[in-house]
RNA sequence: GCUCCCUUCGUCUAGCGGUUAGGACGCCGGCCUCUCACGUCGGUAACAGGGGUUCGAACCCCCUAGGGAGCGCCA
């Protein structure tokens, strides 16, 4: 097992593969690993894989490939737990020789029953302790529980949260090792991150009611307990728990809605945390700013309006080379091979400030590279009608005599303005209908960006288009 | 039901006993302008409720209400 010095940070992110990596597990692991990296140590990543029902190899590749979009690259794993069952049955059968943990044969129906009794006495269902002293051979089908404290307190100092404390009279035996020979998740997590050197463990608040069994596991085994730090949940847009119900929860579904991983990530470390009034944050940054202990304990709802804003600024922003690589895929989606016209990284810069994902991006860039079906309706109505129609014609004598070569937004932008002027209208009156005619709707680049980026041949063919349009419907 | 956690604009948050309760997203309006967008300027909007403590509470304490989690041979 690798092995850290004392003193050396060390978090871990370990998902149990039953799904894909979701919005709040991303957000529980951007912030391990910010933990880590802010103060130098490592990062594990770790699959928790016990309960062989349940997980699945999709689920591990899934979880994979969202950790690699992201960029939240781990310093070690990812680990198995399936791998270490050896190691969780030794711990085990250390447990149970020292007394520590005792053979259990309960059958079902007296669990069940017990349980219904404590709940209509309206106490907390919990295991009595039945087998606590009680000889069960270990030959006949049986499961192993923890024998712990009955009574004294727990605390959890939370990095978060403060401190917790609990009562040991609240807790009961719990299940170690299953009938089946399997150990469970309450001793496996207990066990890994003694034997990795985790330091600092930072999860979901929904473990914080199991955090005091597992220090009192920790205690019998004679660890001193790491660092907790159990981070409030997401909840999603309409404020109810997020699930796959509630739209888009896999982080790989944002990349194919079109978002940017730096978008996501800097949109998540907001979630629950704050540097004054920023709000944009570059890894570096977040590594450089973030801190665990100013979390906040409230759980907080995911907006995508505010993650498209920050989509849309890092689409702006970023570097629009790159952008196109990431636009590509997207642009391919709707049948469209950026090969075949002008160069991506052109349009990008063209169209960035227009788009909050690079679904967008390439709906409304597609007029770049083929000629569309129809106009929009509105658009056509206002703009493709007789009194355009000289304007248009006129625009088109003009582009016919431009060279190739003069084919730029400066030349084109005089051959537009020409056109107004001899007609004393302002460049609007000739520009909207010549836009109308180029992309289809009202909406584009400038006219002259615009020509410049469909090309000769397309702009002559589409005002061509155009004044046949208005044609047949003066006819 | 029991145990634990949580509660500032619609949303994300700042605030850490004295503020006109600040910023961001969204929304509304102005400006810019060949369109849309960007940008920019401005506006709308919050301390869950009730008791204390204090000269003074969003901040400290208690209660209530509401929300959430756990109570598995799931993790």
């Amino acid at each position: 097992m690798p092995e850290g010095s004392p003193m050396t940070v060390r978090t871990r992110f370990a998902p149990s593969p039953t799904g894909y990596l979701h919005v709040g597990g991303a957000r529980t692991a951007l912030f391990s690993y910010l933990h880590a990296r802010k103060h130098g140590g490592q990062f594990v990543l770790r699959i928790e894989d016990t309960d062989l029902e349940r997980s699945t190899a999709e689920s591990v590749n899934a979880i994979l490939e969202g950790m690699t979009w992201l960029g939240l690259d781990y310093d070690e794993g990812p680990f198995y737990q399936t791998e270490r069952f050896d190691r969780y049955n030794a711990i085990i059968d250390e447990l149970l020789e020292k007394g520590l943990a005792y053979r259990c044969d309960c059958p079902k129906e007296r669990l069940d029953e017990l349980r219904d009794r404590q709940m209509a006495q309206r106490l907390k269902p919990r295991y009595d302790g039945h087998c606590r002293h009680r000889e069960v051979d270990p030959g006949a089908p049986h499961v192993i529980r923890f024998r712990n404290p009955t009574d004294g307190v727990v605390v959890v100092n939370d990095l978060i949260r403060g401190r917790v404390p609990f009562g040991n009279a609240e807790l009961d035996d719990l299940i170690i090792r299953r009938s089946d020979g399997s150990p469970t998740y309450n001793l496996t997590v207990v066990v890994d991150d003694a034997d990795m050197g985790i330091t600092h463990v930072i999860r979901g608040d929904d473990h914080l009611n199991n955090t005091p069994r597992q220090i009192n596991i920790l205690r019998a085994l004679g660890h001193e307990p790491p660092s907790y730090a159990h981070v409030p949940m997401i909840l999603g847009d309409d404020g109810a728990r997020l699930s796959k119900r509630h739209g888009a929860v896999s982080v790989i579904a944002y990349r194919e809605a079109g978002y940017l991983p730096e978008a996501l990530l800097n949109y998540l470390v907001r979630l629950g945390w704050s540097h004054g009034d920023q709000e944009i944050f570059s890894l570096q940054e977040m590594i450089e700013l973030f801190d665990i202990t100013e979390v906040n304990r409230a759980a907080s709802s995911f907006n995508t309006d505010k993650l498209a804003w920050l989509n849309q600024h890092y689409i702006q922003h970023g570097d629009p080379r790159r952008i196109a690589q990431l636009l590509r895929p997207h642009m391919g989606r709707i049948g469209i091979d950026p090969s075949e016209g002008p160069d991506l990284t052109a349009v990008v810069e063209a169209q960035a400030a227009r788009a909050k994902t690079l679904v967008e991006l390439a709906e409304i860039s597609a007029f770049c590279y083929r000629d569309f079906d129809d106009y929009d309706e509105a658009a056509a109505k206002k703009h493709l009608r007789p009194v355009a129609r000289e304007g248009l014609d006129r625009l088109r004598a003009a582009f016919e005599l431009m060279a190739y070569e003069d084919w730029t937004p400066e030349g084109l932008h005089h051959a537009v303005e020409r056109v107004a002027e001899e007609l004393g209208v302002n460049l609007g009156k000739v520009a909207q209908p010549l836009r109308v005619a180029i992309v289809g709707r009202a909406a584009s680049p400038c006219i002259d960006l615009t020509l410049h980026l469909v090309g000769k041949d397309a702009t002559l063919r589409r005002i061509a288009k155009a004044l046949a349009y208005i044609d047949q419907r003066a006819a």
